[in-house]
RNA sequence: UGUCUGGUAGUCUAAUGGUAGGAUGCCUUCCUUUGAAGCAGGCGGCACAGGUUCGAUCCCUGUCCAGACAACCA
């Protein structure tokens, strides 16, 4: 078996190889997965974990879940905890490698009194407006040339906390007209007086961004810092900063975010969504954030799915929502029992039925998986069907109900429709009266009757009701941030959630919280966490695709 | 405004100096006790203009368009 000779899937694998072929890190393959814990994992994120844990597998490497906890003030041991949880259930295993920036705070500090005494960064007192503004003009501080010592003494006075929040920070001295602006002396430490979620109060002043995040990537040795275009233009301060101090050197490489349209992606806003009350918080099944997708019923599979099938590149991506429930379905038409749920009841007596009987049929649960076996369905008398079952006048392709016209009862008996009851003030069918045919009986069907329909029903004595949350998506728009003038919560769908009581067959009882099931005909659903026995609520995962509908739109 | 990065079917993504493959989407056929799934077929693409070349989607130049960035956030 020759190792080497793989065909790389994407850009990043053909530099790997490269690296790999020159022998700059040996062949080996280290990367990591950096969450900032200031909010919930999304479908967005699912993108980087996928790759940065994927492509060291591929390798044969390790990733390293770190979190980038250098802001104290927005960050939190509850979204440490529900990150990893996310990570954990999307499938992937940082093993005993689970670390944070802030295990790093005195290997950062010397490293910047290192910057110091070499003459590359300086303590600046300037306000962030004068900065703002010496940026723009490509002015140097006034404080730029202070000495070593002068520097080292205020950077003391900074970590010892006698001074307060904004007095000064220390910046690195590197060009104020460079063209990239992340180069013109950006900040490396500023002064919070706030307690972090690990370190307490050890500290006040605390690393940025770009100071913390290569030379946590140098400790931990990794070899290929995986992130997102945005970052592209700090690339050249990554390497200045791990170059300034000569340690390990990882290659940063950059690829596009994930997009999908009809959703946002952005904290900020998945935030702002939560407060104003447009959802119920971060595991809404309506947000695209893991803890979401999870309880909306997505599996993990379909989401890793979702993000191979969307490749790796540097083209900004929008990805149609239709190729995500296209992975969803893919994976549930597998894995899912199908049961029958009447959405929308329409009652149905058979009138040359027995009154008190009542039958047993033995139902598969998946036709394309024996292995998932059957189960038994109560049949009687009255029954519900889907009200769009019927149609009072349908036209020649409706291959449903209607007045004269014949189904089968999936699991049950082919019958006809004889009379419907309208309600004269409202219009609204309210029953219909059928016969059956006692030899249609399903899997023992001798009536040689052949119809063309085939529709779902439950008992009406033996159904139970459950709660159904029915989602469409949150937004009515593809783009909903890509407006200027219009602010993307004009574009709330005020039909993302509609809550319904459906009719489902009594074998659904006992369905534990997550099971996720086929309602046949109509889609795929799996059982809330809000569900109790003495009340079963469901949640829409996906649709089924509904060529019918289309045909007629 | 500047810097950077991109531009291959509606969407996503490959390969290639000899006009392009896959996925999804859309449209049909067949099949079907789910109008699902499945099977089969079809539709649909190299941003534009120059240049180099026998030949350019690919190399070069310019244009246009798009996105990201320009925090004491990450």
């Amino acid at each position: 078996m020759s190792e080497n000779k793989h065909n790389p899937s994407n850009f990043i694998e053909r530099i790997i190889d490269e690296h790999n072929e020159s022998g700059r890190f040996n062949k080996v393959v280290h990367t990591r997965f950096p969450p900032e814990p200031n909010g919930y994992l999304h479908i967005g994120h699912a993108k980087a974990i996928c790759i940065s844990f994927g492509i060291a597998q591929k390798y044969g490497g390790k990733t390293n879940l770190r979190f980038d906890d250098t802001n104290p003030v927005t960050e939190d041991t509850e979204f440490v905890e529900a990150i990893q949880k996310d990570v954990k259930w999307l499938g992937f295993d940082w093993e005993d490698r689970l670390f944070f920036a802030s295990d790093y705070f005195d290997q950062f500090y010397e490293n910047a009194l290192k910057l110091i005494r070499e003459g590359k960064a300086y303590v600046d007192h300037s306000s962030a407006e004068t900065m703002d503004v010496e940026k723009r003009a490509g002015k140097n501080s006034v404080y730029r040339e202070r000495s070593v010592e002068e520097n080292l003494d205020w950077f003391e006075k900074m970590k010892s906390g006698e001074l307060a929040d904004g007095t000064c920070v220390l910046r690195a001295k590197i060009d104020m007209n460079a063209d990239n602006w992340i180069l013109r002396d950006p900040v490396l430490y500023r002064i919070k007086k706030a307690t972090h979620h690990r370190t307490g109060d050890d500290w006040c002043i605390y690393p940025m961004y770009d100071f913390a995040h290569g030379y946590s990537d140098s400790i931990e040795g990794i070899t290929h810092s995986l992130c997102s275009l945005e970052f592209e233009v700090h690339r050249p301060l990554y390497d200045w900063l791990i170059d300034a101090v000569e340690i390990h050197h990882p290659q940063q490489i950059e690829f596009s975010r994930l997009n999908v349209n009809y959703t946002i992606t952005s904290k900020r806003k998945l935030k702002e969504l939560i407060a104003i009350g447009a959802v119920n918080g971060w595991d809404d099944p309506r947000m695209p954030t893991l803890s979401g997708m999870r309880r909306r019923g997505y599996t993990p599979a379909s989401i890793r799915n979702f993000i191979e099938k969307a490749g790796t590149s540097r083209r900004e991506q929008i990805i149609d929502l239709s190729m995500l429930e296209y992975c969803v379905r893919e994976d549930l038409n597998a894995s899912t029992a199908r049961v029958m749920a009447v959405l929308d009841p329409l009652k149905v007596v058979l009138t040359n039925y027995p009154e008190d009987q009542t039958e047993i049929m033995t139902a598969i649960n998946n036709p394309g998986d024996e292995s998932m076996g059957t189960r038994e369905m109560p049949f009687s008398r009255e029954l519900f069907i889907e009200r769009g079952d019927f149609m009072e006048d349908p036209p020649k392709k409706f291959f449903r109900l209607g007045p004269g016209r014949m189904v089968r009862l999936k699991n049950g008996y082919i019958i006809q429709c004889d009379d419907f009851v309208k309600d004269e003030g409202t219009g609204e069918i309210t029953e219909l009266h059928c016969t059956y045919f006692p030899e249609s009986r399903s899997g023992a069907d001798t009536s040689g009757l052949k119809v063309k329909g085939t529709i779902h029903w439950v008992s009406c004595k033996d159904a139970l009701d459950a709660e159904v949350r029915i989602y469409d998506r949150l937004f009515t728009d593809e783009n909903p941030t890509g407006h200027k003038e219009i602010d993307y919560k004009e574009f709330i769908n005020p039909d993302s959630l509609k809550v319904i009581t459906a009719k489902v067959e009594p074998s659904l009882g006992n369905a534990e919280i997550g099971t996720q099931v086929q309602f046949m005909r109509k889609g795929y659903y799996c059982v809330d966490l809000d569900s109790t026995p003495d009340h079963l609520v469901f949640n829409l995962t996906a649709t089924l695709r509904d060529s019918y509908a289309k045909k007629n739109k």
